[in-house]
DNA sequence: ACCTGAACACCGTTCAAGT
DNA sequence: ACCTGAACACCGTTCAAGT
């Protein structure tokens, strides 16, 4: 009659689960891996998630998540000019990318047994790009601005984290040199519309 | 005595698979579903691949192989300057990635069972756009480039297949502003180390 | 030389039964 | 309310046997 007590919880089954993804990749997350590591059978996961997808879906929503705290402290942290700002966020992505490579790089992917985070969580992970970019370009821009800075830093670090760069050179300064040549470029298409403004 | 006649071939395997992969995603390329396409069972695609993973490998290298014909046919075909061959190939990189969407989105990941294309397929899909880059920005600079503009296109172009733009605008503005950005910065990086040279 | 059916271990998922 | 063992369909893979 009384009820079985609960041995784990949705939080920490989509802990054990970024681990295993991290570890030993997408096939690695399997129902029994995950059940083995939070202590229960794999039945007992459907309780918590509705299938292998959707688990999978609450692992990059998590992910999301964490990435727009990390980055969102970047900005809120900071007094700078937005062009410093974006280089603190850029730095801090690529942190973020490199710790936890196999989960960044599903963040704005659709590989994983069509599982993709909610909209809000990654909504909330480009926010702070989107606030610094429209300091940077103005609001009509800002949008387009933020999706060439976010999709150079996710195809930059998903090409880095999956070893595609193997022509030797240094990737760091390969990094660097998108982040320059993008904030000067986007400073000056900002200019350009002020200068379009003032006619 | 007379040994089977062959029914098939590695390259219609792998050109079942891509369909396959194309139509369902990752999952959809199972052994079973890539036999039943070609016509046989699914002990006898051992007899071409060693194992899943070595398929979806032949896939992405096949993938990869293609787009280098593409890339290398557009820069070929073309008399104009640098900046101009620049924006023709990132132009018929997203049309190749919007048309094979989950093939494009592999090329530089690392998210099916480890399967990866090989390093010369990569190379040749790359080797136009180095090119390109070199004779934009010099040789010492072409391979930062090269890695900033393809991160910036496999970047965008995985974002926009997997439906990672979803707040609205004109993606295809944003993928032009991006490249014009490029364009431009890296113009202009080049002039910066000219001025240097003579120093 | 390639193809096949039978077999095995494994996986995702369902469900009736337990507490 | 959550957990479990048993069961099912499916998948990747092996292998001995066929031609």
């Amino acid at each position: 009659m009384s009820p079985a007590r609960a041995r784990t919880s949705g939080a920490a089954i989509v802990t054990a689960a970024r681990e295993l993804l991290e570890d030993g990749g997408l096939e690695a997350v399997s129902m029994a891996g995950v059940a083995q590591r939070v202590g229960i059978r794999p039945p007992s996961l459907y309780k918590h998630f509705g299938d292998r997808s959707d688990l999978l879906a609450a692992v990059m929503t998590d992910t999301a998540l964490d990435l727009g705290r990390i980055l969102t402290d970047v900005v809120e942290r900071s007094d700078e000019d937005p062009t410093a700002q974006l280089h603190a966020l850029a730095a801090a992505y690529r942190s973020f990318a490199l710790a936890t490579p196999r989960a960044a790089a599903l963040l704005f992917a659709d590989v994983a047994a069509g599982a993709t985070p909610t909209l809000e969580s990654q909504a909330e992970a480009v926010r702070p790009v989107l606030r610094v970019a429209e300091a940077m370009v103005g609001p009509t821009k800002a949008l387009a601005a933020a999706r060439v800075l976010t999709a150079f830093a996710y195809g930059f670090t998903s090409m880095e984290s999956a070893g595609a760069f193997h022509l030797g050179g240094e990737v760091d300064d390969a990094y660097q040199l998108g982040l320059s040549v993008l904030a000067f470029g986007l400073e000056r298409a900002a200019a350009g519309t002020s200068q379009e403004a003032a006619r």
